[in-house]
DNA sequence: GGTACTGTTACGGGGCGTAACTGTGC
DNA sequence: GGCACAGTTACGCCCCGTAACAGTAC
């Protein structure tokens, strides 16, 4: 479907109907029904009782929750949350990030595994922030503590030693993020929220890319160190 | 529920019945009984037609089971491909990145967005990965370009920049994570798989604590340049 | 013989649409 | 007057369990 240059969507895209705005966006009429009476997309400017038009707002709105659902894997209640985000943002350009974040919060999976009592992982955690010089959100702390007792209960090691390792190579990440956050005030909400939210997927290939191509490093440096023998 | 030390599983943890085994995952009867008929946990040993008996290695599964569906965010179906590597592990230690990484792919949305042709996206992401001299499995990329292409076409800023600087802060996540493979083949497998699976929301929350870091070091500087002045 | 099991079948609820229906406008 | 449209209601599918049941064992 190479669209976005569809009848009636040409440039100057005077409001259409209901059907031009399913061919531009390739969401089914019955969809495009659907997330109107969810309110996920506002309903078009009536023209007469039951005549109604779509602008270039509704085709970037319908493209935006597509996108986060198919994308970034949110559900329709996540999707909700993060535009009504993004229909009223924050004044002040300090909360922003918090309550973009706040935003995204529902998804992620993850649904706050309660800590138990004498968890050892609260105070890592807090300790290690501490020692990086990080000030932040003590929610997301937690959360943060929840996430890696529930990975360490499942039996994966390294835990102690890899998330400072981790949290280390996120602040290059965080960098390029914040760098490309825009002036304008709308703009930035969006492309903090939208942006992260459909990009973490792109983190986590990335991820699986740079596994193999340090795993091919180390097995070709133990290959050289004990030529002939097999793994280990 | 502070577990793992409950009735019948103190440590010799000889065989109990599908009651202690629900008692010790906190894990309904009806919900084992599910995933006994689904094979996501292996049958227990009959002690007479209509008796069974389930050991530690059923304890340790069911709970594995949970944390792919909880904290990973993996449908059944998901965690059915994961178990069948653990359950199976390829032979050969250089194939078993491969294996383990093609388990995971079913999971982590995206569902391969087919990209069009005239798409500056795969050309763009296979030199940025030459530069970069990274070695790596052409599907991988090719999700890779998929999701960018995803991104950018929701209105998503600085990609072009971005998605080398995030490639280079995945190396360092990378080391951390090879360097907590255990050296034998089973261990080796369920560490590549099941922790890879559990912490990419760990590094998802560790990349908003950092925005929340880094942004709150650029907005002191902007107050600096620009005392008494608002936001920009 | 009452209770705790075994395996099986039937049911339920949430999430995400899709199809069908009844008007109204052009 | 035939067709496209608006809004609404009903239905369907998939996923993930849960409840109820019949038949053994202890």
């Amino acid at each position: 479907m190479l669209l976005s240059n569809v009848k009636g969507f040409v440039e100057g895209s005077r409001p259409v109907r209901i059907s031009a705005l399913s061919e531009a966006t390739g969401v089914p009429v019955a969809t495009l029904k659907f997330y109107l009476r969810e309110g996920l997309v506002p309903p078009g400017r009536l023209t007469a009782a039951t005549q109604a038009r779509y602008d270039a707002g509704h085709v970037e709105r319908v493209r935006l929750v597509r996108a986060l659902t198919q994308a970034a894997g949110l559900s329709l209640a996540d999707v909700r949350r993060v535009l009504a985000v993004l229909d009223d943002p924050p004044a002040d350009r300090f909360e922003l990030l918090g309550a973009a974040q706040a935003a995204m919060l529902g998804a992620e999976a993850s649904p706050s595994v309660a800590v138990p009592d004498g968890d050892p992982w609260p105070d890592r955690v807090a300790d290690g922030l501490a020692d990086l010089g990080w000030e932040c959100d003590p929610g997301l702390a937690t959360r943060l503590a929840g996430q890696l007792r529930a990975a360490e209960a499942a039996g994966v090691a390294g835990l102690k030693a890899g998330w400072l390792a981790w949290a280390r190579a996120s602040r290059g990440v965080a960098e390029a993020d914040v760098a490309s956050v825009p002036a304008d005030e709308a703009g930035a909400v969006r492309q903090v929220v939208v942006g992260t939210l459909l990009t973490d997927p792109v983190l986590a290939t990335l991820r699986r890319l740079a596994q193999q191509v340090v795993a091919a490093e180390v097995l070709a440096g133990e290959r050289e160190v004990t030529p002939g023998a097999g793994a280990r």
